[in-house]
DNA sequence: CGCTGCGTTGAGCTTCTTCAACGATCGTGG
DNA sequence: CCACGATCGTTGAAGAAGCTCAACGCAGCG
């Protein structure tokens, strides 16, 4: 596929010129990273931001203990380190290929340069940005006014609400980072899990969550409930 | 003062021609609020954002058993709201003027014709969302990642680079608000200030604090150290 | 086949919250 | 100017939630 059918796919860039995309498209490097490794670490120098062609990134902070907090799992068409271009400063966390993954990076300097001269394009990312901040919010509020069943319950419902349809979901990633995305460890989920399927809430098996108790996990979600 | 005074020295607004500014002076609203009032609500329409020109406002988020877990004390000079405008949604907060206060408010729709053609104010304005990532990515570090005299460390030290000079800090707000800022309740801030003391980390009195010992509150807030 | 990473379960412990009581402070109205 | 209520702040004792440590099963993969 080309790098000009792909910019055409991505949200970021939609409603933009057949032009403008050739002009994103001449700044761009295709870049590729194995299953595993790093794409940046916390500090680095955010010389410009990425868009997920294929694959899966996470974006996380570590603390001296080791101990890991997602702030986000990227999938193909989202941007990320965006941020970091416009407030002008390092990254402020690190960032991992958890599939081989493909990736188109924007310098920055080239970058500014071309949104400048177009509106739609800093609109669109006006709104991008504007979306992370409301996806950090909600997690601020989770971390500290949910405990961790009320997490796992609304983070079920919200995978739900993306795959639509049945009520079959699936966590697309190891249960070990869901429980790093939901601010706990693997132990925890792994008793509230438990907890959840003794109550009839979900039936799971592997990474597959089957919904049996819509409304009970929402009450979950909501702290109108406990389990 | 004059509107156009105000809007000169609010950092959003640098750089931005005489008539630039005249043209957002055109488009605001001045309003005032009273110490306790509401400014908007979770769920409220966004049909615009604010600058707060003077006072002090709060974005919070309640829990249903009234918890609160504030994201953002506001000072003069800082923009509020700006994501429900670009990202087209409801505010997902409470704003609530801790002070008398006046602010500026932007329609959403007047505002958005002026950026698109004023490159300059989308690049602020991009700059001013980014700093609002970081600094809700930070948030969301300290919660899930460093205990509450972790945080507490972490904020004084804070502040202590806002207010340069002396060892003097500064809370600026009740203590019943730092506690809802760091995500924890007021009997255990208190409790905590108190063992700060007991260390010879910090003396308190009111809602000023003291700094005795520089390199131990870095350690606190690293998790190097525990009280 | 054995290794490594993932997942689960149990026991004990730490941290934080809850509930309750009380003192101090501040602003307001009498 | 004082009295009052309201908000704020502090302290204690008990309980809950989640983390740590440890052990073990299981699967995938070289």
């Amino acid at each position: 596929m080309k790098i000009i059918e792909h910019l055409k796919i991505t949200p970021l860039f939609q409603g933009l010129t057949a032009e403008e995309l050739d002009e994103l498209a001449m700044i761009l490097t295709d870049q590729e990273f194995k299953r595993g490794q790093t794409i940046f670490s916390e500090g680095d120098a955010g010389l410009g931001f990425y868009v997920v062609v294929s694959g899966l990134v996470k974006i996380y902070k570590l603390s001296l203990d080791g101990k890991e907090q997602i702030l986000h799992i990227f999938e193909a068409g989202e941007p990320f380190a965006e941020a970091a271009v416009f407030a002008g400063v390092s990254f402020p966390a690190h960032a991992l290929a958890l599939k081989n993954s493909r990736v188109f990076f924007f310098p920055r300097t080239s970058f500014i340069e071309v949104i400048k001269n177009h509106p739609t394009l800093a609109m669109n990312m006006m709104a991008a940005l504007s979306m992370r901040l409301k996806k950090f919010a909600h997690m601020i509020e989770a971390l500290s006014l949910k405990e961790v069943p009320g997490r796992l319950a609304s983070h079920i419902l919200y995978l739900y609400d993306q795959q639509d349809d049945s009520d079959e979901v699936d966590l697309k990633i190891a249960k070990n980072h869901v429980a790093s995305l939901l601010g706990t460890i693997p132990e925890t989920l792994s008793r509230i899990l438990t907890k959840m399927q003794k109550q009839e809430l979900i039936r799971s098996s592997g990474s597959t969550i089957i919904i049996l108790d819509h409304d009970g996990l929402e009450d979950l979600a909501a702290g109108e409930r406990r389990l």
